[in-house]
RNA sequence: CGGGGUAUAGCGUAGUCAGGUAUCGCGCCUGGUUUGGGACCAGGAGGUCGUAGGUUCAAAUCCUGCUACCCCGACCA
C-alpha cells in the first residue's frame, strides 16, 4: 500500500512509489541508486525501442571510456563551465592496509594528471574525431553511445537527478551547418515522437533561452513535460553545437572544392530520469502505472486456489502461452507464497497494465476475468476471445493514458498577459504559462526570484508563436511567448 | 552550499525528557490449516542501539566531538 497521497505530499509519495515498486532504491551513498531488476528491465525496454530507432535512422553505437584526462575536458573555454556542476575526481590508482587492517589510499600512488569520471563525454569524442576526420567522404558521422555520467549535483532525487546516471549521448559530426542544423532538430523530432507514442507522455518542443544553453552549445532544443503537481520536467536535449567544439579539438575536413573547413556539431542525450517521468505523468495514489509499450511487464496471471482444481493451472498456462505467442510480455505468478490478494496489491503497485485472474469461476463459465490498471474496470471474457482482447486492450490503455496526460496539460497550460494572474497561477496551480518575456536575463531571474518559476523554453510552434506583446514583468517589447513554469 | 530531520535485528519502529533485563509489527525458519483484495495458529532464530570519547556502581538514554543518509531551498546538462 503507498500511504503517501500525491495532493498530501508528492514528493513522499513520489518516493514511496518508486521504492514500493521496487523500481529502485538508496544504496547508502548519497545520490547513488539501486536500479533493481523490475526498473532496469523497465530501462531496457526504453533502451531497446529508442535504439532501434536510431539505428533506423542511421546512428550506430561505440564506446568512449569513462575516465576523461583533466587537460582534454578543459579544451572548450564554454564547456568547462561543466565543472561548475561539480565533477568526481580520480586521484590515485592504489590502495592499502594500515596498521589498523583499514584500507586507506596509497599517497605514493598519486596521478601525475588527474582523470575525471566522465560527466558528458563531447571532449574525448571530439578528440577522437580529430583522427578520425580528413575529408568531407568522412562525414556525417553519425555516433550514439549507451552509457553512464556522474555529475556530482547538490540535491539529488531518484531518477530525476542522480549522481550517476545511465543515458545514451548522440555525437555527431557534419560537413554544414544546415546539415547539423537538421540533425539536431530530427533528433529532437525522435524523442518527441518516442515519449508520446512509448512512454504516453506529451511534451512540448523549445530552444532554451540564451542563459540555460548547455555549456558550449550555440543553440539548445529541449523537450519539457508537464507531470501531475503542475511542475515542468525536462525530459530529452539535442543541441546544435555549432563549431565550438570542432574550433577547440581543431578538427577540420577538406570540402568538395579543397578547401578546409571546421566540422559540425550535434550531441543529444536522455538519460534514466525518463523513468521519472513516466511515473510522474501517469501513476496514481495505488502505485505505479506504466504505459503498456514500455511495461515490462504487459499481463499479469494470477491463479486462485490452483491447488484444489488442477484445470486452474491448466488454463493458465493455455492463456500464458497464447499471450506470449503474441508478443506479450506476460507473467505467470504461480508461487505459493503468497495469497492471491497479496498478488493484486502487488501487481497494481507495480503497474503491470492488465491482470488475468483465473480460479474456479473461470473454469465453471469459460470466462475470464480481465482487470486493467489504469481504470480499475473488470471484464468477462470468454477464453476464445482473449487473444484478441488482450492487445486491443493495451492499446486502448496505452491511449488512454496518454489521453489523460494530453488533457492534463492542456489545462494547465495558459496564456496570460497580467503579471498578479501569473503570480497567482504559479503559486496555486502551477502548469506551463505562457506569456511573453523582454529577453534578457534579468527579467527571467526577477520572476523567478518573485514566483520560483523559471523560462523553460521558447517554444517551436511552427511560426504561430510569432506574435508582438510586452513583456509580463518589464513591458518591454517582445515578440513572441516563451513558457514559464515550477520545475524539477 | 544554507536550513530541517533521522540513525535501535533484513525492513519499519517504541524506549531517550525522568540512566537500571532491548519494545512492537512486517519479514525469516519449522509444522499445520488456508488461498476471489496484502490469511491464521503454534513454536523458533535474529541486536557492537551510526561512530569516538567523557560522566556514572550502571548509558540506547546524560555531555562533547565526528560521520552518514533523507527532506526543503539555492545551484543545475
Amino acid at each position: 500500500m503507498i500511504n503517501y497521497k500525491r495532493k498530501d505530499n508528492y514528493s513522499k509519495w513520489y518516493n514511496e512509489v518508486v521504492i514500493k515498486s521496487k523500481l529502485a532504491e538508496f544504496s547508502g551513498i548519497k545520490g547513488l541508486m539501486i536500479i533493481r531488476p523490475y526498473g532496469y528491465s523497465l530501462w531496457e525496454i526504453i533502451k531497446y525501442n529508442l535504439d532501434q530507432i536510431l539505428k533506423k535512422t542511421g546512428h550506430n553505437n561505440a564506446y568512449f571510456p569513462l575516465l576523461i584526462s583533466k587537460s582534454i575536458l578543459s579544451k572548450e573555454k564554454e564547456h568547462i563551465d561543466i565543472f561548475s556542476d561539480g565533477c568526481a575526481v580520480v586521484t590515485h590508482n592504489r590502495i592499502k592496509k594500515n596498521k589498523n587492517e583499514q584500507i586507506t589510499i596509497d599517497t605514493k600512488s598519486k596521478l601525475k594528471e588527474e582523470l575525471i569520471i566522465r560527466p558528458t563525454s563531447e571532449s574525448i569524442i571530439w578528440k577522437t574525431y580529430k583522427r578520425w576526420i580528413q575529408s568531407y567522404r568522412d562525414l556525417p558521422i553519425l555516433l550514439n553511445q549507451w552509457g553512464n555520467a556522474v555529475r556530482w549535483e547538490m540535491r539529488t532525487r531518484l531518477f530525476l537527478r542522480t549522481t550517476e546516471f545511465l543515458w545514451q549521448e548522440g555525437h555527431t559530426a557534419h560537413a554544414s551547418k544546415k546539415e547539423a542544423i537538421l540533425e539536431a532538430k530530427k533528433i529532437l523530432n525522435i524523442y518527441t515522437d518516442f515519449a508520446k507514442n512509448f512512454m504516453a507522455i506529451p511534451v512540448i518542443k523549445g530552444i532554451k533561452p540564451h542563459m540555460d544553453k548547455f555549456h558550449g552549445s550555440d543553440i539548445t532544443y529541449c523537450i519539457e513535460a508537464l507531470m501531475q503537481d503542475g511542475k515542468a520536467l525536462q525530459i530529452g536535449t539535442s543541441h546544435f553545437l555549432g563549431q565550438n567544439f570542432s574550433k577547440a579539438f581543431n578538427v577540420k575536413f577538406v570540402n568538395k572544392n579543397g578547401k578546409k573547413e571546421y566540422v559540425w556539431a550535434t550531441s543529444w542525450g536522455v538519460s534514466t530520469r525518463l523513468i521519472g517521468a513516466i511515473i510522474m505523468s501517469h501513476s496514481d495514489d495505488k502505485g505505479l502505472i506504466i504505459p503498456p509499450k514500455i511495461s515490462p511487464i504487459q499481463v499479469i496471471i494470477i491463479p486462485i486456489n490452483k491447488q484444489k482444481n488442477i484445470l486452474i493451472s491448466k488454463l493458465s498456462k493455455k492463456i500464458l502461452q497464447i499471450l506470449t505467442e503474441k508478443g506479450i510480455r506476460t507473467k505467470y505468478d504461480d508461487t505459493d507464497i503468497h495469497t492471491p490478494g497479496w498478488k493484486f496489491n502487488e501487481y497494481e503497485i507495480k503497474g503491470v497494465p492488465i491482470r488475468i485472474s483465473i480460479g474456479d469461476n473461470e473454469i465453471k463459465h469459460e470466462k475470464i476475468e480481465i482487470f486493467r490498471r489504469d481504470t480499475y474496470e473488470k471484464v468477462l471474457i470468454s477464453i476464445d476471445n482473449v487473444n484478441n482482447f488482450v492487445p486491443k486492450l493495451l492499446n486502448d490503455i496505452q491511449e488512454n493514458i496518454y489521453k489523460k496526460a494530453l488533457n492534463r496539460t492542456k489545462n494547465l497550460t495558459l496564456k496570460l498577459d497580467n503579471y498578479n494572474e501569473f503570480k497567482n497561477k504559479i503559486k496555486n496551480s502551477g502548469g506551463f504559462i505562457l506569456s511573453h518575456w523582454d529577453g534578457t536575463e534579468k527579467t527571467g531571474k526577477q520572476i523567478q526570484e518573485e514566483t520560483e518559476a523559471t523560462i523553460r523554453c521558447i517554444p517551436l510552434l511552427s511560426g504561430k508563436n510569432k506574435q508582438n506583446g510586452k513583456c509580463i514583468y518589464s513591458g518591454k517589447k517582445s515578440n513572441c511567448r516563451v513558457i514559464f513554469s515550477k520545475s524539477y
